[in-house]
DNA sequence: CGCCAGATTGACT
DNA sequence: GTCAATCTGGCGG
């Protein structure tokens, strides 16, 4: 069984639902295809408090990282998307990115988009998943939790031990003394080795 | 409209 | 390991 994660799975801290993405599944439609990806790699970001955070900027973002949860958040840097997913408690600000996944069906169709044969190279960075899915700025605000907008966001039957590790966020230049990204050990699919 | 920082990537020494 | 290409968004003028 293949369940869509409801919107109010993300009313929760940005820590906890970063936490708890990995493992999830982003599924991508393009016309007939359909492209899977395993969550491997995330990272929390919160308010104006956490000076990583494009919500300090104001803006469009922090009015999005304020605004309904389940949303998509994407924005643009350094010549990339990077695809985020909009989650907070109440009247709070939070945001959790996508750093890493793995390809489960479609890689095919993903290494033409990412214009490569190299599959450890298809979905590692944030960067790079957004080419490899076809991630753009017509997701931003868009929910997750429905399947109309062609992006969501799916949890498998299968319940498995995952085994989580941590470590500060990367390449972020004023980073919070937290640890914020968090990782499935062991896995090949992480953006950078540790 | 110009300025500039930035949660990146990939090519090259 | 180093470094620059190249783009978006916020902000000042």
């Amino acid at each position: 069984m293949r369940k869509v994660l409801p919107k109010k799975w993300y009313n929760r801290n940005p820590r906890i639902v970063a936490i708890e993405l990995l493992g999830k599944i982003i599924v991508r439609k393009i016309d007939n295809n359909i492209l899977d990806c395993r969550i491997t790699e995330t990272e929390a970001y919160f308010g104006p408090d956490d000076p990583a955070s494009r919500a300090t900027k104001g803006g469009d973002l922090e009015k999005t990282m304020k605004g309904p949860v389940g949303h998509a958040l994407v924005y643009g840097i350094h010549r990339q998307w990077l695809f985020n997913v909009v989650a907070h408690e109440k009247n709070q600000y939070g945001a959790v990115l996508i750093r890493s996944c793995e390809p489960l069906r479609g890689i095919e169709l993903m290494k033409l988009y990412r214009k490569t044969n190299s599959v450890s190279l298809l979905t590692t960075g944030p960067g790079r998943l957004t080419q490899a899915l076809q991630i753009d700025k017509k997701f931003h605000k868009k929910p997750v939790y429905k399947t109309e907008s062609s992006l969501w966001i799916i949890e498998e039957k299968r319940k498995e031990n995952l085994e989580i590790q941590s470590s500060k966020r990367i390449g972020v230049t004023k980073d919070l003394d937290e640890p914020l990204r968090f990782f499935i050990k062991n896995n090949k699919f992480v953006s950078k080795k540790s």
